[in-house]
DNA sequence: CCGGTCACCTGAGTGC
DNA sequence: TGCACTCAGGTGACCG
């Protein structure tokens, strides 16, 4: 599910839910999200105090600290598609399926874990592990981290075609498919379009695009297209404003043409055959 | 390096 | 009702 306003939005409301509280209790219902296993990490947790929440691309990551000014424990969260946070107050009853791992808090209140695709996982690393996980990850920044010079200047040694790249979290992170289709759209750039042959000027503007665009669905907590959802189950709005994604067939806001939609690595791609030339 | 395919899972939607 | 089939917001492995 969650891209970049996604997940934002979730670390927002995670911080208002969990920052400076201490872990009661951990309990795994579903061994394989979770790493090391659910024994380890039970005990890893428990007694810890959440000191940050933080997005990096899409991973959310949690700063665990026991005693002492250094981080213990690093919590890495992917969501992958489906996967979601839920607060739940004490006392109150659950209903939900695919709830796959409970974290209980000091004083009372749940965050549950719930995927129904069983993508997703938390994983546990010490601050040694961290880093090394940093360096494997190798995460390219997120749109909000460069301005368009540095992204112009990123992209023209690139091989490849443009939907792919802005896919690959090495290149940019935060990205995922409905924001890129989207950006393409507003940009007026074919997705098969060669990342080489985009102008120094379409390069910038492809950047102010996605860095709008981005920010209008952070404004608006996202898109709900089938199963996002907030920490309170609320849903967002984004989806009202996609312009090509998942439209096809309708027309074309811009130039009146069909919407169409095809297959890029893999990935259903959404545009305008009209507004978005091959380069 | 690049691209294609599949695998990981469950469910929603569509058409017969 | 039911069955078969496609598709789904992500990524990593494997292969040519």
């Amino acid at each position: 599910m969650p891209e970049l306003p996604e997940v934002e939005t979730i670390v927002r409301e995670l911080r208002s839910a969990v920052l400076g509280r201490r872990i009661a209790y951990l309990r795994v219902y579903l061994n394989k999200i979770v790493r090391p296993g659910p024994r380890l990490i039970a005990r890893m947790m428990t007694g810890a105090e959440i000191k940050t929440v933080n997005r990096r691309g899409k991973f959310i990551v949690f700063e665990l600290f026991r005693d002492g000014p250094d981080p213990d424990l690093y919590l890495i969260v992917h969501l992958k598609m489906t996967g979601q946070f839920l607060w739940r107050d004490r006392g109150e009853k659950d209903r939900a399926k695919h709830v796959h791992a409970v974290i209980g808090f000091e004083g009372g209140g749940e965050l549950l874990y719930r995927d129904m695709r069983q993508f997703g996982y938390l994983h546990g690393l010490n601050p040694e592990e961290f880093k090394r996980w940093q360096k494997s990850q190798n995460l390219g920044p997120d749109p909000f981290q460069i301005d368009a010079r540095e992204f112009a200047g990123r992209l023209r040694s690139r091989k490849g075609r443009i939907k792919p790249l802005l896919l690959n979290q090495c290149f940019l992170s935060g990205l995922g498919n409905i924001y890129v289709d989207e950006a393409l759209f507003a940009a007026k750039i074919h997705p098969l379009t060669p990342a080489e042959s985009l102008s120094e000027a379409r390069a910038v503007e492809l950047h102010r695009q996605i860095v709008r665009i981005l920010s209008e669905a952070i404004e608006l907590r996202g898109s709900t297209t089938s199963n996002y959802r907030g920490l309170s189950g609320r849903g967002g709005e984004f989806q009202h404003r996609h312009r090509v994604y998942r439209r096809y067939g309708e027309t074309c806001p811009v130039c009146g043409c069909n919407i169409e939609r095809t297959v890029v690595g893999g990935r259903g791609t959404h545009f305008c055959p009209g507004c978005q030339m091959v380069e």
